[in-house]
Parts: C-alpha cells; sequence; structure tokens
DNA sequence: TATAAAAGTTGATCTGAATCATTCTTTGTG
DNA sequence: CACAAAGAATGATTCAGATCAACTTTTATA
C-alpha cells in the first residue's frame, strides 16, 4: 500500500469536482483571479489555466533559480515559500492559502527567487505566464487585476518588513494569528478556529523568531486564554484581546 | 534671501538640460523605464511622462492614503519611503535612487501603502498610471517591463525581510552600504566614494535597529579600515572585507 | 557669524530573545 | 502496534542590541 487512506481522503477533498472544474465554477472565483473578470473573460483564462495532480505534503511546486514559466493559484491546502541564505540557512518569505496567488518574485530575472513547497496536500492551477501577458493585453481588466496582485505583494511584504522591524515576539505572533484568521474569513472558513498548516519551526523562520520562542509565546497566549492550542489545532478564544497585544494597525 | 546658493546650485544640477529633457536623451535610459523599449516606443513614453519641478529636502512627493495615481521615476536625489506604524512609528520601508521607480506600492488599493519624502533636493519624473495602462496593453514590451519591475521590487523587500530576520547589526548595515555600491555603479557612479543621503535614524529605522547601534557600528566599521566616514561622506576602503562581513548571498 | 536645534557619538546598564540542555509528544514507518 | 525520528515544550543561562544618559558635532536660521 503506497497511498494510505489518508493521502486518499485528502485527494478526494482537493480535487471536490474533478471532471468538472473550471474558473467559471470554482467556490475561489471570489477571491482569486477571476474577481476581474466578466463571464466571457473567464473563459479566456479557463483556456489558459492548467489543473495539474495534487501535490503531496512536503512536495516542491518549484524551486529557487527554476526558469520561470508560470505562476500558480492555490486551490486547496497551503504552500510555503522560502529562500537559502547565503550561509544555507532557510528564510521563509510567506505561506500562501487557496485563493492567493505564488510565483510572481520570479518575472523579474525569469527565474524563481524562492522554492515553493506543500506544506499539506495541496492543489494549485497553473497560469503559464507568457499566456497571463498575451490575455492581459488582450483585457484590459486582467491586466489591471495583475497588476494590482503583484501590488498587494509588495505592501504586504512591506507590513512583515514593519513587523519584524519594530515588533516583538508576541506582536509577531499574535499578528501571524490574526492574519491567517483573516485570510480564512476571505474563504467564508471559520476565523476562530484553524488548523496551522505549518509547524512552530516554520512559524518561527517566517517570523524571525527561534521555535523555542514561538513555543514559549504559543503557550503564555493558551495560558493567558487568548487562544486554545492542541497541537497544530488553534481557537482564538479572545480576537479582540489578541488584537490587541498585536499592536498593529492592520491585519497584514 | 529665501533661496540659497547652495540651492539653486542643487537645482541647476537637477535640470541640467531643463529645455530638452526626454527619456530619449536622458542619461538614466539605460537603467529607467525606457530600457525596455525601441526609439518610437520610447516617443510613446515621453508623451505620457511629466517633470514635475524640483522636490526641496524633506519636501513629498505624495502621502500615505493620498489616492494613488501616478508612479514616480526618481531623477535626481534621493527619496525614502516609510509608513507609520499602528503606534505612530515611523517605519522606513525604502530609499530610493536615480531610475528606481517608486509608488508601485498604490496600485493594489488605489491609495498609496507608504508616503515618499526627499532625502535631498530631487527630480522625479511623474507617470500616470493610467496612461501607462494604456501604453502597456498597446506596447507588450512595455508590459513585461512593468511587470519586471514590480516583482524586482517583490524580490527586493524579500530580501530586506531575509536581512531582518536572519543578520546581525553589523550584517545589516555592512548589507546596506554594499547595496547603495551597487546601485552607484548601475549609475556609473563611484561604487566606493559616496555621500549617504539620508540620516543615521533613516538607517536604523530601516535596518530595525536604533541610531545608537548605527553609530556604533559605523565607528567600528571605520576604526577596522573597512571604511572611513566623514559625517555623511562614506569611502568604502576594502570593499571585499565589507561583502564578508555582510554575509550575505547577494548585495539586494 | 552667532546661536539654537537637530543629528550624531560614546559609555553604562538592562532586557528580550537566543542558545543550550533536557524532556515530552506527535507522526510516520516497518 | 511498536519504535524511531521529528516536532514541540520548558527551564537555565548568555548575549546582542535596546535603553538611558551625557556629551560633541553638524546644520539651519536669525
Amino acid at each position: 500500500m503506497t497511498i494510505s487512506s489518508q493521502q486518499k481522503k485528502s485527494a478526494t477533498e482537493v480535487c471536490p469536482h474533478n471532471s468538472s472544474i473550471s474558473c467559471g465554477n470554482c467556490r475561489l472565483g471570489s477571491i482569486c483571479l477571476p474577481l476581474a473578470l466578466d463571464d466571457g473573460d473567464i473563459v479566456k483564462l479557463d483556456e489558459i489555466v492548467r489543473r495539474g495532480r495534487p501535490l503531496q505534503k512536503g512536495e516542491h511546486l518549484y524551486r529557487e533559480s527554476d526558469n520561470f514559466c508560470s505562476v500558480y493559484a492555490v486551490r486547496a491546502g497551503a504552500i510555503k515559500a522560502y529562500r537559502i541564505t547565503g550561509d544555507g540557512q532557510e528564510q521563509v518569505t510567506g505561506f500562501y492559502f487557496p485563493g492567493e496567488i505564488i510565483g510572481m518574485d520570479g518575472i523579474a530575472k525569469g527565474k524563481y527567487a524562492c522554492s515553493a513547497k506543500a506544506l499539506e496536500t495541496s492543489a494549485v492551477c497553473e497560469i503559464p505566464f507568457h499566456k497571463l501577458e498575451e490575455l492581459s493585453t488582450l483585457v484590459p481588466s486582467m491586466q489591471r487585476h495583475f497588476f494590482q496582485l503583484m501590488s498587494q505583494e509588495i505592501t504586504t511584504d512591506q507590513q512583515l518588513i514593519t513587523l519584524l522591524s519594530k515588533n516583538s515576539a508576541e506582536e509577531r505572533i499574535a499578528s501571524l494569528l490574526i492574519s491567517i484568521s483573516a485570510r480564512n474569513a476571505r474563504r467564508k472558513l471559520s476565523e476562530t478556529h484553524f488548523r496551522l498548516p505549518m509547524s512552530r519551526t516554520d512559524i518561527g523562520n517566517f517570523l524571525g523568531l527561534t521555535v523555542e520562542t514561538v513555543s514559549r509565546v504559543i503557550s503564555r497566549f493558551n495560558k493567558q486564554g487568548l487562544i486554545s492550542v492542541d497541537s497544530k489545532e488553534v481557537v482564538l478564544l479572545d480576537l479582540d484581546g489578541l488584537k490587541e497585544t498585536a499592536n498593529i494597525k492592520t491585519a497584514y
């Protein structure tokens, strides 16, 4: 038996309507690329989107310095982006959830600047970039939307810069929890009950903290009644208190 | 006398060929927007670029939450981008030198996410975004180049994230010096002798350090013979040693 | 050119998070 | 199911950089 029952279950969850997936009927349409398009243009988008097989946990979508060909929309699961620093350490640069676009860092140099790895069984829609460029010249709203997506990534990164530069360990971790909560809400999922797809090490790595600090702060939040944690399952018991602890303008 | 002789001098330096500036004859053409265009298309770009009066030191180009209309190419001087955090602190998100584009963070929400302020007498070329969008649908190489510029900003931000997350005060400051040096080289200026247009406070703010730490590290580099500092004038005496101290893959 | 204000330097002390060390828990595999 | 390996929690100690404080230099303005 090479595929466990758990993996089988995940695979079916990942492709719920395998025979008839399209951007037009995707339940993420309202937050993903089709957001900007009218029905006719969604058909054009559908023609260029490729829906590959699911990625197993730990599998790479692409690696740093691979030739850049496509950007990807996460359809299910969670992807982490990371790069290897000069002295061989890993730096997590982002976590990507369904409806979010990954890979735009590759456009500048024609090579991906980060690696992208599945944190759990995931599915992505591949959007070949040269096709997206063509479509963008034909459909101004598509061009506009893609400019906006890239700009959004810039502001998200700048918020992370601020977080790393100015905020304490507690503020950083509270901010991350609020961010995940807000992104769940956007997908019409619970903003208080969710599973963290990434390890404590990944969290620390993303937030510029050690695992030990992450662990300690999460334990403290737990004791203070801000959250309730059971391994990777989290319940945000006091979202307002958490926002106060985060002490930031907006959840990034 | 409201305009000092020094300011007069700066103003003429800033607009050396005031009567006939165009993207076609701009000496920054090889690193700025025209980079992507052939002669015919440069004329089209020229038609949409607006060259305003110079900005005095301390003047704002735009402010956080102003309506987004344009991106700007720095033509002379230096601009800093910053945002105000939830608790009223300033966070410097970038320094922009001639040939670099600022303001792309405003595209996502239709409002600038940062403020932009002149660090010294500066000149910028205003590129109204809706015109740039039109031109991009007509000239695919323009669209491509602008996608690349935004992608470049994303990777630059991610390098800063890594720097803030993983590197010591010495490594951060060495990296900034190397970055400025490399950007000078791109503009055919000295990569070893230059003037820092920003204050020590701005440097610290950008790098997630206090002024005191910046001052101490710069003094230390000076004592070690890596650099020679006289107030804002810097000479990189040992660029290789500095790169070793920076301990990063590439100068960002 | 005088003078106040802003910017920068340097030292002493403190502290939040890193590091080191150990134990406990979860997860995946034969 | 058992057992190894990876992940997570917690305590003790250390340290890089923050904070606080005093002083010097530079810059701007009258």
